[in-house]
DNA sequence: CACTTGACCTGTCCGC
DNA sequence: TGCGGACAGGTCAAGT
């Protein structure tokens, strides 16, 4: 699901309403097969200090000097809910749009003032794991991890020196690999794509340094848009407080299929590039 | 080594 | 209305 807007939306929520509150009660709901994936008992009885993100992985800091961190993957939802809230019976959720906890409910938290933080996730694809702080950097994804694309300090020029050794690599692609820049996904590579002009096909390593710094301006700004937006909601996405975010209605190419092009009119195309669909304008964005 | 493909899951949507 | 297939925000391991 997620990628860096909507993880940063999350992050940000939680940032509103986590930091000070202790854990109390954790309950992993029966799912054998996919236990494993909760490695979550050293977080019990801890409170919560800080809240984090590096690249699409949520990241909250507890007392004991571990981190707890989640990964959402495609379905993956952190939704809190008040006391109040649950007393007056919850907010219906997508996609099953039922109360929490519903059947894609796997983890519940409960804190000492009574809220409770509820990690669903319909494909079962996305983790959870509570590991030494000091240890973050030796996380297999998380090790590896390209600048984050929305630091002062990443320029167009680190983008094309990092696109550089991507000989072969259609841009769209390289710019998905977390080892070159993080938190790009399929919608925002469209989304910097269009916005640059640049046909997802291109090889990463042949694009021009002019041509890059289009692409650079195009991260900067869809996923600046995308922030201010709350993220993409395309279908099971939702903020901590289960409220969808409203970008979609500002993208140009990504599920704009057969729509026109807003700067040429020509219709919108779907390619599947490397297993993924990539959107794209056929005429303002040539091979 | 660089690069691509399928696997991991469940639900929804579209065409027949 | 049912059925089969394609498709969905992301990583990984295994293959070429």
């Amino acid at each position: 699901m997620p990628e860096l807007p909507e993880v940063e939306t999350i992050k940000r929520g939680l940032g509103q309403v986590l930091p000070g509150l202790t854990i109390v009660d954790i309950e992993v709901l029966p799912d054998p097969r996919f236990h494993y994936k909760y490695d979550i008992a050293d977080a019990l009885d801890q409170s919560i200090v800080s809240i984090d993100r590096m690249a699409k992985v949520l990241i909250l800091h507890l007392k004991n000097d571990k981190s707890m961190l989640f990964h959402l993957k495609m379905t993956g939802q952190l939704i809190y809910e008040s006391e109040e809230d649950r007393y007056a019976g919850g907010h219906p959720i997508p996609p099953l749009n039922s109360p929490m906890p519903n059947k894609t409910t796997h983890v519940i938290f409960s804190f000492d003032n009574g809220a409770k933080l509820y990690f669903n996730d319909l494909r079962k694809f996305g983790w959870i794991k509570v590991i030494p702080t000091a240890a973050i950097q030796n996380d297999n994804l998380l090790k590896t991890i390209g600048p984050e694309p929305l630091d002062p300090k990443f320029t167009a020029k680190e983008l094309f020196d990092r696109l550089q050794r991507k000989k072969k690599t259609p841009i769209k692609t390289a710019l998905m690999d977390q080892t070159v820049v993080s938190g790009i996904g399929n919608i925002y590579s469209d989304e910097a794509l269009w916005l640059a002009k640049i046909h997802p096909k291109r090889l990463a390593g042949a694009l021009s340094k002019k041509e890059v710094d289009e692409i650079y301006k195009g991260i900067v700004k869809s996923l600046q848009v995308a922030i201010e937006h709350k993220g993409s909601s395309s279908k099971s996405y939702v903020n901590h407080k289960g409220e969808a975010g409203t970008f979609l209605e500002y993208a140009n190419a990504y599920h704009h299929t057969g729509l026109p092009c807003k700067r040429c009119g020509t219709p919108i195309v779907r390619e599947k590039i490397n297993g993924r669909s990539a959107h794209y304008c056929p005429k303002c964005q040539r091979l």
